[in-house]
DNA sequence: GCGTTTGTTGGCACTCTCTGCCACTAATTG
DNA sequence: CAATTAGTGGCAGAGAGTGCCAACAAACGC
């Protein structure tokens, strides 16, 4: 018999949907972050995040593991969509083009709240030592999947130590900006700022690729 | 009067000595890091910890505020050690020639004990999510320090684009490396390997800076 | 409708992490 | 010796997170 398909008769309740389930983490996470930039993370517990969400703080618990894990459906909504945004890029376009073209847009279409929320985080994580671990090990993952990308684009497989290095400086390059920006937007963002942040990303990657 | 010296008459028991206290957070650490390898971080609980260190749990609290800061002595150690290497990296020199000669005798100075340790810590952080999260935050402070030496170097001031990135990826050098002969010494060390870790490092540095 | 099956939720008890508080001891000066 | 200042240990308690179980929800075949 074929394991591939395993034939189950699917009997009893399905499974939530998994977008379901990622909307309501995304809920969750939005409550906790104000939260946590009312009043700080240790501050804030649990059983008050799941109140202000209209959870149960067991559900809330199985939905995040650890407190801090909160802010990750906002940050990995911005990361991912960088990312998907990089993969996209043509060979034959200057990125500074791929990004005017591609990454104003994507902006456009998320909503201001959280694109602030995403800001404040990034601000919080200056502070708060648990968001930071929480913020460096999603760094983390982003820069896996840049090398990814990049190795691909580069032709080389995903672990030659060129690969990881220029997949680290893009990854610093990003971080950099993301701070300058946060940094900027601490009294509200505007077009011009977040405009201004695209084209420092581009221009530094573009410095970056010529000295690589 | 002068608010520089303000002159107290120093009464009363003297504070312990900076070093004093070093040395007994790195006692305590040397003994967390074991227990963390032999059962994991999490099976490991803080009054385990104290008990093997001889201190009370209260007072093994006050020396590590979290658990997972246990693993920061000696991985500073480390990382310190080899900011110093490079801070003492004169600019007429090749650097692998600059690391052939001074970060051997480093790591042969240091107890196989406490480098076997670290390595140990560092394969523990790709399964062990808190010791991940110190770990980075850890790298990211010798990346600070490593960017302070490079602006001197550079003759640029600390938060130039080009400073951070270059800082990101020489951390990037020696986060692969050290990633490597962490998993090439599994089964115990040797100067072979430690050896090929020097030349890598030099290899990667100096491929990186003629990309630069 | 019915019962059956499977998945989600909430409540309860429990362990562990970490903190505040206080009494006690240790080291130093006069 | 008393006075002063610092470090230590014990105890109580809040909060983080987990295992377990009963209750409920959504699918199925009848």
């Amino acid at each position: 018999m074929t394991d591939v398909v395993a034939e189950k008769p699917r009997r009893g309740r399905p499974p939530v949907s998994d977008e379901q389930r990622q909307r309501q983490r995304m809920d969750i996470s939005r409550h906790a972050v104000r939260l946590f930039t009312e009043q700080g993370v240790a501050a804030t517990s649990g059983e008050q995040i799941a109140q202000a969400a209209g959870v149960s703080e067991r559900t809330f618990w199985r939905y995040f593991p650890h407190k801090e894990s909160c802010v990750e459906p906002l940050l990995t909504k911005m990361v991912d969509a960088f990312c998907v945004v990089l993969l996209a890029w043509p060979p034959e376009l200057e990125l500074i083009d791929h990004l005017r073209e591609t990454y104003s847009p994507l902006l456009d279409s998320a909503t201001d709240e959280d694109i602030e929320a995403v800001l404040a985080v990034v601000r919080l994580t200056h502070g708060e030592r648990a968001l930071r671990a929480a913020y460096l090990m999603l760094r983390e993952r982003a820069e896996d999947a840049l090398a990814e990308v990049l190795a691909e684009r580069m032709g080389k497989p995903r672990d030659t130590i060129d690969v990881r290095v220029q997949a680290a400086a893009m990854s610093a390059v990003l971080k950099v900006a993301t701070d300058d920006v946060a940094r900027a937007s601490v009294a509200g963002i505007t077009r011009s700022t977040l405009d201004g942040h695209r084209e420092q990303i581009a221009t530094a990657l573009r410095g970056l690729s010529q000295m690589l």
